[in-house]
DNA sequence: TCTCGACTCCCTTCACTCTC
DNA sequence: GAGAGTGAAGGGAGTCGAGA
């Protein structure tokens, strides 16, 4: 009932070439994954469902020796998402899956159970198994690292792009009270659109685009007032001499 | 050993809420 | 307003375990 898609296919290949002394914390790698989550294609909700299923993980090591299924009930799985919804709790699972994070390991009837011997020992467990998790553990990581890097990229643009607003404002303020002569009025216009035409939730690239158009402002407004400034001194100059030369005769 | 109720799984549909 | 996400309800199907 449950399509089989090649991503999936191509996960459980992976998860079968894990080496027999891998292992990695559970926890520090929950942490990456959530670090990850852009990257990997889930959301917060389906995180939670993961933080869930890794609480029925009896160790703190993921690792072959321990075994890697886990087959919780939905219910439990309810319980410990603080309620969600089963058909959510389900939902999210099969996103967990699709993303190559989770294997079903399914029983013949495609449903979750736990088979016990004589011993009442688990002999049997059809539910997720948890060794793609181990197997990507290193991609994971590299994810994780990647994305904490974008945003520290961002947040420099956006202090870089903070600061350079402050200058072309303050750079409009005072050629206008100085009375300058220039189109003020037409580059504070161009400055209000290129601020204004930043989405709410910019991209990198938009991010990248307004921070080059805001230098060049503030480099074409800084050119015209260094011009005004030179011309001003040599018309002072000019002044001087002239009154000098008056002066002699 | 067999039967049957309880339990659990999965799926689909529909309505509602929230965000963009 | 559209689309995504969520939750409830209902139905089909299989396993488990107690009792006959």
């Amino acid at each position: 009932r449950r399509p089989m898609t090649l991503g999936m296919l191509a996960c459980q290949v992976r998860a079968g070439e894990i080496k027999p002394d891998q292992s990695v914390d559970k926890w520090k790698l929950f942490r990456a994954l959530c670090e990850a989550k852009p990257l990997l294609g889930i959301g917060d909700r389906a995180l939670a469902v993961l933080n869930a299923l890794l609480t029925f993980y009896p160790k703190n090591e993921l690792a072959q020796g321990n075994g890697l299924i886990v087959f919780p009930s939905n219910i439990q799985l309810s319980l410990r998402t603080h309620g969600m919804a089963e058909q959510t709790v389900r939902r999210h699972l099969a996103a967990l899956v699709e993303a190559g994070l989770l294997v079903r390991k399914d029983s013949p009837n495609g449903k979750r159970y736990v088979r016990r011997d004589r011993a009442g020992e688990v002999d049997e467990a059809f539910g997720f198994s948890l060794a793609p998790l181990l197997a990507r553990a290193e991609e994971i990581e590299q994810l994780a690292a990647a994305v904490m890097a974008e945003r520290l990229h961002v947040q420099r643009l956006r202090e870089r792009i903070t600061l350079c607003r402050r200058d072309i404002a303050k750079l409009i303020e005072a050629a206008v009270e100085e009375e300058a002569p220039g189109d003020w009025q037409g580059l504070y216009s161009e400055f209000r659109d290129l601020i204004e035409g930043l989405p709410r939730s910019p991209t990198t690239a938009q991010l990248e685009l307004l921070l080059d158009e805001l230098t060049a402002l503030r480099t074409d407004i800084l050119n015209s007032l260094e011009t005004r400034i030179k011309s001003t001194k040599q018309r002072g100059n000019a002044d001087y001499i002239e009154r000098h030369i008056q002066n002699s005769k």
